[in-house]
RNA sequence: GCCGGGAUAGCUCAGAAGGCAGAGCAGCUGAUUCGUAAUCAGCAGGUCGUGGGUUCAACUCCCAUUCCCGGCUCCA
């Protein structure tokens, strides 16, 4: 007996019946139509596959859901590679899934494919889409499915048959063309309405660098046109955040082919961004116990010897040399926080010591990879190393997470947790690993923050937390990160003298909550779209007269709001105010500050919000507080407060 | 670093069989003094990314190179 998701009775399961004579006794017709396959247990079949005999419940998969899309996607891959090898035989396959969101399909072919391929491949994908080709599930032995690609010279296919352990593959066949996959698949090709491909790329087979480059197609598919259609203009407005473009029209930062790639350059407005970000960051981590500290940017090449970046990541390393003496420009903070705390004896009373510092760090980041100010050469790390007792590491891990914690939730930011344990290259003992990663994982228990496992991601030193943003275009960032050492104590002797007198060696955590200054702003813009908050906005406030009148008021206004802390611009240009009011509404900027003769009768200004909204007259002192309240408000739900004045 | 695609005015983009380089916005000048998303007119603005080559002639064709974009790999 088999029950079927959302149908009264339990159906009678005979031997050999597929999912779609199932679901055909416990649904409509008209249901059925909706469905793309179904899932027992965590297997999904295809509606033609035979049902387990153990299957005791039957979940339909609806094309309109996200697995149904999935399955969709996949399809619609394998139609791709179809019309590939329709048009041009000797392009080899390799694997083609679906993704977040649409689909890829890698080749190894002999030339580029280019715009006007894809064009055609596309097209030979709606002919095959016309015809509603059935999908059909071959399954065979291992030897038969080696004799079918073989046969068809598909040697990747044949690299992975050699790699799997399955005495029996599944193939599947659509048209001519046949492909070893799991499935599960449409029943036929028609269901794709709606498919474009979209772009295409190199990548590396089985992404590894020494391995071959493949050229791979990028696509997507829905269900309708409609949804392909809201995706496109979803992308559109996406596009419309993306910092790098929003950086340029709010005037924010810039890159200079003289000055050199991913060498950032910030403007008067972005500049101040970060500098009101960094002095935030400054106070909650005085408040939270850090020290601030200051090392040198570059330091002596044996420094870096001792510490292993020069065996391990001296190709990122800058270096310079003087008098005879070479000297690494710093990729990372650390090796001053060691000597600070080595430059006296430290007692178990002084642990833990969070050592704290907003560290410009060099790294030759690889040329393909820069991407405006989230990945660049030159960058600030709010970067601090804890060092601490053994017995301290829980708490102190705990004490990171909850400060990222607060942070994001000032911000609003989602975010995705990752976990990443011991890689196969690392040192350490596995009493240590073990030790550490369980501080990592109970820590974000204990705050009840999700996370997933990324096995065998950690540092060579040790395990770590990552805490992922991600973009405008959904892509991931990662910016806030924990992470455990054991090494670096070791390779500094580093020590503290124990309740009993005898030297014991720390613990160090490295972490940052922001990540990088750089990459966290170019986040924050297209998480804005760049109308930041008013307590982070460059200019909080624009004050603007109708005629020239009231010029002298205004400025007079500019000052008194200027002296309470609050950042201002004055335009008294002889424009319509309608002129002037969409500039400061496409710059942004969170107020408006009107003044006709009324407002100078009044001795007060008209207020109007960001996005139109209008407040009417206020006092100086009423928009003063008005701005101020705002600023505030952010900082109310974490229970942090914060407030950058000048 | 690898694969592919780009680069035309400050910005967004047209255009060009190899034959004097175009628009809107921004800028400047003048007029207009105006009530919540664009007032009008005029002016100026370019070695067509950079360096070589082919040619009577190159922004256009060829080679090299830099930077940018989309991926891969790598990472805050």
């Amino acid at each position: 007996m088999v029950k079927v998701s959302g149908a009264p009775e339990e159906i009678q399961l005979s031997t050999g019946a597929t999912c779609r004579e199932i679901l055909s006794k416990a649904l409509s017709g008209k249901k059925i139509k909706e469905m793309v396959a179904c899932r027992c247990g965590d297997r999904l079949y295809d509606l033609s596959s035979q049902v387990d005999e153990h299957c005791e419940v039957m979940d339909p998969v609806p094309l309109s859901s996200l697995e149904g899309l999935k399955v969709l996607r996949h399809s619609a891959a394998h139609i791709m590679a179809e019309a590939v090898k329709a048009l041009f035989p000797s392009a080899k396959v390799t694997i083609g899934p679906d993704i977040e969101h649409g689909f890829y399909y890698d080749f190894d072919f002999e030339r580029p494919f280019t715009p006007e391929d894809l064009e055609k491949i596309e097209a030979r994908m709606s002919e095959s889409i016309s015809k509603d080709l059935p999908f059909e599930r071959l399954v065979m032995s291992m030897d038969e499915a080696k004799k079918v690609f073989l046969k068809l010279n598909e040697t990747y296919k044949l690299e992975i048959l050699d790699e799997l352990e399955e005495d029996q593959v599944s193939l599947y066949k659509h048209g001519d063309f046949i492909d070893l996959c799991r499935g599960p698949h449409l029943p036929s090709t028609g269901y794709v309405k709606a498919c474009k491909l979209t772009s295409v790329a190199g990548a590396y087979w089985r992404g590894d660098e020494k391995r071959p480059m493949l050229q791979r197609i990028y696509g997507t598919a829905f269900a309708s046109q409609k949804d392909l259609k809201k995706h496109l203009t979803r992308l559109e407005e996406a596009r419309k955040r993306d910092h790098r473009k929003l950086g340029v029209q709010l005037d924010l930062f810039s890159f200079s082919e003289e000055a050199g790639p991913g060498m950032p350059l910030f403007h008067p407005k972005g500049a101040l961004i970060r500098t009101i970000l960094e002095d935030f960051e400054r106070k909650e981590h005085l408040r939270r116990g850090y020290h601030v500290v200051q090392g040198p940017q570059i330091l002596r090449q044996e420094l870096w010897e001792k510490s292993g970046h020069y065996d391990n990541y001296r190709e990122n390393m800058y270096f310079t040399q003087i008098d005879e003496q070479v000297y690494g420009i710093k990729p990372m903070n650390c090796l001053s926080h060691m000597l600070i705390y080595k430059s006296r004896l430290r007692s178990y009373r002084d642990l833990p010591l969070r050592y704290f510092e907003l560290g410009r760090v060099h790294r030759h980041e690889k040329s393909g990879v820069l991407h405006g100010l989230l990945r660049v050469r030159e960058f600030t790390q709010d970067d601090a190393h804890i060092l601490c007792r053994p017995d301290q590491l829980q708490q102190e891990i705990t004490g990171v997470v909850n400060f990222v914690r607060d942070v994001m939730g000032l911000f609003g930011f989602e975010y995705v947790v990752e976990v990443s344990t011991r890689p196969e290259k690392s040192i350490g003992s596995g009493d240590a690993w073990e030790k550490s990663t369980n501080a990592l994982t109970s820590a974000l228990d204990a705050l009840d923050m999700p996370y997933g496992i990324n096995p065998g991601d950690g540092a060579f030193y040790g395990p770590k937390i990552d805490i992922k943003l991600k973009d405008a275009l959904d892509r991931k960032w990662q910016c806030a990160t924990v992470q455990c050492d054991f090494t670096l104590p070791e390779r500094f002797d580093l020590t503290y003298t124990g309740e009993d007198g005898q030297k014991y060696r720390p613990v160090m955590l490295h972490r940052v909550v922001l990540g990088a200054i750089e990459r966290f702003m170019g986040v924050l813009i297209e998480h804005y779209g760049g109308a930041f908050p008013t307590w982070l906005a460059p200019v909080q406030a624009r004050l603007m007269n109708i005629t020239d009148v009231q010029s002298h008021y205004i400025h007079e206004c500019a000052d008194e709001l200027r002296q309470k802390g609050i950042r201002i611009e004055v335009d008294d240009r002889n424009e319509k105010l309608g002129y002037k009011v969409r500039e400061a509404q496409m710059e942004k900027i969170p107020y408006v500050l009107v003044a006709g003769d009324q407002e100078v009768a009044n001795s007060g200004l008209n207020v109007r919000l960001r996005g139109g909204r209008s407040l009417g007259l206020m006092s100086i002192q009423e928009v003063a507080e008005q701005i101020f309240q705002d600023m505030d408000e952010p900082f109310k739900k974490g229970g942090l407060s914060y407030r950058y004045l000048y």
